[in-house]
RNA sequence: GGAGAGGUAGCGAAGUGGCCGUACCGCGCCCGACUCGAAAUCGGGUUACGGACUAAUAAUCCGUACGUGGGUUCGAAUCCCACCCUCUCCGCCA
């Protein structure tokens, strides 16, 4: 959320700002009607507040000294009135003023690259060299399927489209990169949480999925409950409503969890394996910075991700966001997209932003400075550090030989019980 | 799910219609005195948000907040209603 503040007095920058995006604007003249509208509405309220104050204690003093008070316990009974009107009509008012600031988008920053679609997004940097397979690669969910790893019918069966049952080798996988992932995190400094899987309607307002984003999540029928789309929501929640200390600063934690997302919007797109599936896991890397150290911040969580990557021994390329692609909380973000052979294209593994105060205060999170009389938001950011589901199809089409078979990663091994290769029985 | 107890400042904890959010008391923290320095001791200070006035996120004045949301009242931490959370016991359960 922006600063109440700062858009009242920079209502021309917040436009220009976030036209950035792309995207409609919001509405500045209307958010100007509602908080003038608002501050009258307080302004007038809280006079008659003064006056009932005062009033009050009159009554007090006259009902100690045995005096009669009806007559000014009648005119306070009417200001009374009025002024349950008037707050009425500012709920109302601040409701409106609110909903609108819930819904705007963080201002990208001067960094993030122009442009308005996935095609403006320059690349940054490569890692690596495309494998040169000497026969035609195959997709993961072919290798996977022919191994008997990886069973979409029955996950359709179980649930319906966009689930995967995993069997055996493909199971051990996936849990063997999820713990890969966290070791490499804990080297990082990062201290690993288990937090709920389930959270309430403050917490995804805090990250900016509510309430603009009710659609792209799954909610727990008859409950204010949802279902987490990373595991971003309830570890950047953690400290809501807290007061670090600045010395606490920066604060990191990585998470392995189940990501639900109704994939709303998206019919047609990656129908096909694990790419894009309503349930996975992903290890959740989530930072809280100084103000003055977050973008630099930035480039160090990025280099965590990377390092997963490296280790891996897969080839990747660092792109960032343009405005038009940026994510509704952010003001940048670096995405790390992995090559897949078989896809013959490179695919997001990880996302990661710096989304400034922008969370911080709808979560109000904040910090005081050492021998500083206020507290102050601090900033977060957020990375995939990665998404297992994807690193998994990454392992299986990048190692893949001629005869079906895929020799893992050196890193992994030692979380297989030492295994080189996965074949067909 | 049933019964009971409780939610007040960074922590513990008092207050049960106006003198209590200008919040008893204790701890912690900050400043000062004492000391070569420290501990102990003594003195002082220490909630947040909003409005007005401002160059000011300074001072001052005003308003709001005692789990959350409503209600009663001239006036609510205090009385009433609903909900949330924590603890204890019972039931159920991995």
């Amino acid at each position: 959320m922006l600063d109440l503040k700062f858009v009242q007095k920079n209502l021309g920058a917040v436009t220009e700002g976030l036209k950035k995006r792309c995207k409609t604007e919001p509405d500045v003249a209307e958010f100007a009607r509602l908080d003038e509208a608002r501050i009258a509405l307080i302004r007038e309220a809280e006079a008659l507040k003064a006056e009932r104050n005062t009033g009050s204690a009159e009554v007090a003093k006259l009902k100690r000294a045995g005096q009669d008070a009806s007559e000014l316990m009648a005119r306070m009974s009417a200001i009374g009135d009025r002024v349950k009107e008037l707050d009425a009509e500012l709920g109302v008012i601040e409701a409106q003023e609110q909903d609108w600031l819930l819904k705007v988008p963080n201002i990208p920053h001067e960094s993030t690259p122009d442009g308005c679609s996935e095609e403006d997004n320059p690349v940054l940097r490569h890692w690596g060299t495309k494998p040169e397979l000497p026969f035609a690669p195959k997709e993961h969910w072919e290798l996977g399927q022919a191994l008997g790893g990886l069973d979409f019918e029955r996950a359709g069966k179980l649930t319906g489209s966009r689930f995967c049952v995993s069997f055996g080798w493909a199971a051990k996988l996936e849990r063997a990169l999820g713990a890969f992932m966290l070791d490499c995190a804990a080297e990082n400094g990062y201290t690993e949480v288990i937090p709920p899987y389930i959270v309430n309607k403050a917490s995804m307002t805090g990250t900016g999925q509510l309430p603009k984003f009710a659609e792209d999540l799954f909610k727990i029928e008859g409950q204010d409950y949802y279902l987490i789309p990373t595991a971003e929501v309830p570890v950047t929640n953690l400290h809501a409503g807290e007061v670090l200390e600045e010395d606490q600063l920066p604060t990191a934690y990585c998470a392995l969890t189940p990501c639900f997302r109704s994939e709303a919007g998206s019919y047609g797109k990656d129908t096909k394996g694990l790419i894009r599936q309503h349930q996975f896991h992903k290890v959740e890397l989530v930072r809280f910075s100084h103000p003055e150290k977050s973008f630099e911040d930035l480039e160090l969580l990025t280099g965590h991700a990377e390092m997963v990557l490296q280790r891996l021994g897969l080839h990747y390329r660092v792109i960032a966001l343009c405005g038009g692609d940026l994510g509704f909380s952010s003001c940048k973000t670096y995405d790390i997209e992995v090559w897949l052979p078989g896809q013959d294209k490179y695919r997001e593994i990880s996302s990661c932003s710096n989304f400034l105060d922008f969370q911080a205060r709808r979560a109000n999170i904040r910090f005081k400075a050492k021998g500083a009389k206020k507290s102050e938001f601090l900033h977060t950011l957020n990375g995939s550090g990665l998404a297992v589901g994807r690193a998994l199809v990454a392992v299986l089409e990048n190692g893949q030989q001629a005869d079906g078979s895929i020799v893992l990663p050196q890193a992994l091994r030692p979380y297989l019980g030492g295994l080189e290769k996965i074949e067909a029985k």
